[in-house]
DNA sequence: ACTTGTTTCTTTCGTGTTAGAACTAAACCA
DNA sequence: TGGTTTAGTTCTAACACGAAAGAAACAAGT
């Protein structure tokens, strides 16, 4: 639909903010007249526009920066879980409006899509273009390929959800998803490689490199979350001592601090409990901590990108631990190299929703259509309008 | 000098050997006319030939491959270590002709500069157009920022050598170059993603991803070399218990073993003893074959890139534990993950030169000139004609 | 021998994208 | 008021590309 400049131009306009002409040729690497040629059909179809950016002080003929016409669009993002919907009302920045947690009351594609298109629906924000669905498992063209705790194979989830909505569905990964909203519009914006890595109910891990991110097979199948990381911790499920999930889930973590106790704690109450200075609380959380940062050097010193954004429900751990986590890396690390720039999103699940909406977001703006007749630039069909 | 298209056949052809314009066309995803069009200036120019490729029997117009021209150029590449250089020439494809390996007399630049200028002399090949230099460091624009084992910091070094042999001289980081190699000749060529890992006298990693090679500040820094492998294995220099160097590296190898029979041994020594079964060689060495299995397992569960290619002159430990070394990756590795891809480079230390070889060859394609007057197309300067 | 069919490659031509030169616009400054 | 600076526009020529049609070279059938 667009040229490559085109939609060059669309994403640096959408990804960083008003933007005048004239950084844009140097972003783009385009002189100043094509960008005035390409500007125009979008100035034209109304889908940017040109910003007043009175005399700052400077010298010269004034900016006339371009932004994304407001309230143009605004996209549905919806992250499944085991247990429910996690789903967010973002403008085209991936901005949350609305966020609500809705309970799943079933596993089957059929209900589930009921209940996205029934939540989707109960956002009440209106000119939706585009609605972004994550989980975890691998996903391909709209397909569910796998899905181990959804037990899907093989399910074409995104046409069920648009047959429901009538909107273009965008279906993704849900750490591709995350990645995708931290490059454009999140703590990775502007880096051009950097390893994400959550932790929550389970272990997450996505890359990016060379400003895009790693979409190979492999991506999704959660291979983070057995990474051996201590010789001395818990056992997880599948029998590795100290590896991933077994030090850093909110579960195995409550787990053990439960057992020390002899009472049932949930994640917080152990956060809670270590911020007081509880012992077995500190003990617990200090190794999940140190397990992370040794987690984290072995992305950096693998990847061979020094960043790393930190996600998840359960990442309130690293505010608690820092230090160890820190300590933890530059044991792992060679002090001739640089050292690691580490980013935390603490937006806990609502950043899983965003994910989806910018995976939305970044296929809206490949439908974009500015030499049709007549017809709206941004094709959004039903929208809820 | 040469547009994108230009530049992306002339190395689709240096890559991909005699290829038939037809193939061309949805390798590079360009029309038949635009390949008509873009080779004839290759052709006319002598670069490229046309062979003839007498009827196979398939029905239709033959094919007429496109092949560089025999003979237009030779390549040098120097791989430089702490004790001695090896000196390769190549043809354009970095295939070896001629391989020798020369003793460093000092490491003072000029020094090496001196010798490296002696050495390529000395290959006694003609039409030399381009020497590759490689080393262990942090390498930038032609200057050696930083160097460890010759012990240099912000050396010029392109230049020194370029003043003697007025041959143009391309610098890089030995890791990168190698694994350049890899991509565009070796064991990685057509696959977009993979993990380079050497062992020998060090430890070397270095890392393909949308097949580039990972150009950070990161890469080259030997970054792998302490990575946690083994929580039992002996100390490296610098205190880790069990790290890459400790566990892989020819002299810890050949240390743990000389040790244990308290007779000094070298590290063919220890490979002999471990075929021939003596028991403290094969232990040694199964371990170590564990550590590499270990890495393994880490750098693709980490770069999400399921293959790697091992290299390095020490790399014939592989050959001898194979088993030992896929049983660590399989128990490091999620069951439901596609299976690792191996390949073993084990042309041993030529392979070194040979990835500085190809430095030379790709600066030396992007310094064709296909529209300048009467000129040489591939300049060459002195090129030891 | 002749035609038909198949595949590869070339020629022609129109389209769309690009950058360069020259120009206009809008501010500040002396 | 007129010079300076920076931003953006108009016009144009160059260029790269692909669609369509044609040419080349062979195989296979009649």
């Amino acid at each position: 639909m667009l040229s490559d400049s085109e939609r060059a131009l669309a994403r640096a306009v959408l990804i960083h903010g008003p933007i005048s002409r004239s950084e844009l040729t140097s972003r783009l690497g385009l002189s100043p007249p094509s960008l005035t040629r390409l500007a125009k059909p979008f100035l034209d179809r109304g889908l940017l526009v040109e910003l007043d950016d009175r005399s700052d002080g400077s010298v010269g003929r004034p900016v006339r920066p371009l932004d994304v016409r407001p309230g143009l669009a605004h996209f549905a993002g919806v992250k499944i879980t085991g247990e429910s919907l996690h789903v967010v009302a973002t403008d085209v920045r991936a901005a949350l409006l609305v966020y609500v947690e809705v309970p799943l009351r079933g596993h089957e594609p059929e209900v589930v899509a009921d209940e996205i298109a029934r939540a989707v629906r109960a956002l009440g924000v209106d000119r939706i273009a585009g609605v972004g669905v994550s989980l975890g498992g691998e996903v391909r063209d709209g397909r569910v390929e796998f899905a181990p705790f959804l037990e899907w194979t093989e399910v074409p989830f995104a046409q069920l959800v648009e047959d429901r909505l009538d909107i273009p569905v965008s279906l993704e990964n849900d750490l591709v998803a995350l990645a995708e909203a931290e490059r454009w519009f999140g703590l990775g914006r502007g880096i051009p490689g950097f390893a994400v890595i959550t932790i929550g109910a389970g272990i997450g891990y996505a890359l990016v490199v060379n400003g895009s991110v790693v979409h190979s097979r492999e991506a999704g199948v959660g291979l983070g979350g057995h990474l051996p990381l201590s010789t001395t911790g818990p056992v997880c499920h599948v029998g590795h001592r100290g590896c991933a999930e077994a030090m850093l889930t909110s579960g195995s973590i409550a787990a053990q601090v439960s057992g020390a106790l002899q009472r049932p704690l949930d994640y917080d109450d152990v956060l809670r409990l270590a911020r007081e200075g509880h012992p077995a609380a500190t003990t617990v959380v200090d190794e999940a901590a140190a397990a992370l940062g040794r987690f984290v050097a072995l992305a950096v010193n693998l990847t061979l990108q020094p960043a790393v954004v930190l996600a998840g429900e359960g990442i309130a751990l690293f505010a608690l631990a820092e230090g160890k986590v820190r300590a933890a890396i530059a044991a792992d690390r060679d002090p001739r190299a640089e050292p690691v720039r580490l980013y935390v999103d603490d937006s806990g699940f609502s950043a899983w929703a965003r994910g989806a909406a910018t995976i939305a977001i970044q296929d809206a703006v490949d439908r974009i259509d500015l030499h049709g007749e007549e017809q709206d630039p941004l094709p959004m069909r039903g929208a809820l309008a």
